[in-house]
DNA sequence: TACATATTTGGCAATATAACCAAATAATGA
DNA sequence: TCATTATTTGGTTATATTGCCAAATATGTA
């Protein structure tokens, strides 16, 4: 394996990495219905502030979501809401074990 | 959210946790050609036996691959092609940050 | 049986993650 | 300016992951 082609599977596992823990992804699908201030998050996942805000941090570094302040607010939304399509696939991985 | 999509989510995001290593990526895009005995996957990869041995049994955990012994070789197939499908988006997500 | 090969398992040390609290920063309004 | 709200950053601790080595297991062959 040359230098780029390792690049490139180590950019796209950082991807597969931020989308797997059980926090993220429910910000990623709750992202997938709308932009969301932090705040929002944050009482919808239950944890503390701190530990939302680096979850989006660690999202924003893999390229997934992107923030935008406006007022004292930030807003987050999905940059790449092809991400969702995958998640029937992922479904039918934990369901049945296999796909089309 | 319910006991029920808890789970749902705990699973999914084990499915994405266990795709997200540049090592289990690997073996993932190899196995999307053909079957490989770890024996292969080592040479591939370039580590030990038993690392490699030990990437491939969370990605059965996680319902990924699956194995078969014949002889004293194990076999290792994809069981969720869909996956692959996938790749595309996620490289997409590195090089534009945007998708379709 | 003895030996070689393929693979998994157990154990350990180094590193990475995750969650919380407290403090820092930034924008708003009184 | 001062206080308030929203968010990020730094620090700490507990836990999880990773990779190697050595040992165990299983299969095939002489």
């Amino acid at each position: 394996m040359d230098d780029k082609a390792r690049v490139i599977l180590d950019e796209k596992a950082k991807v597969l990495k931020a989308l797997g823990h059980p926090t993220r992804l429910f910000i990623v699908e709750e992202l997938a219905r709308g932009e969301r201030c932090v705040c929002e998050l944050v009482k919808l996942v239950g944890a503390d502030f701190s530990t939302v805000s680096k979850h989006l941090t660690l999202l924003k570094n893999a390229g997934v979501v992107q923030d935008d302040k406006r007022g004292q607010m930030v807003y987050y939304t999905l940059r790449v809401p092809c991400i969702l399509r995958f998640m029937d696939c992922i479904e039918s991985v934990i369901v049945s074990g296999s796909c089309k």
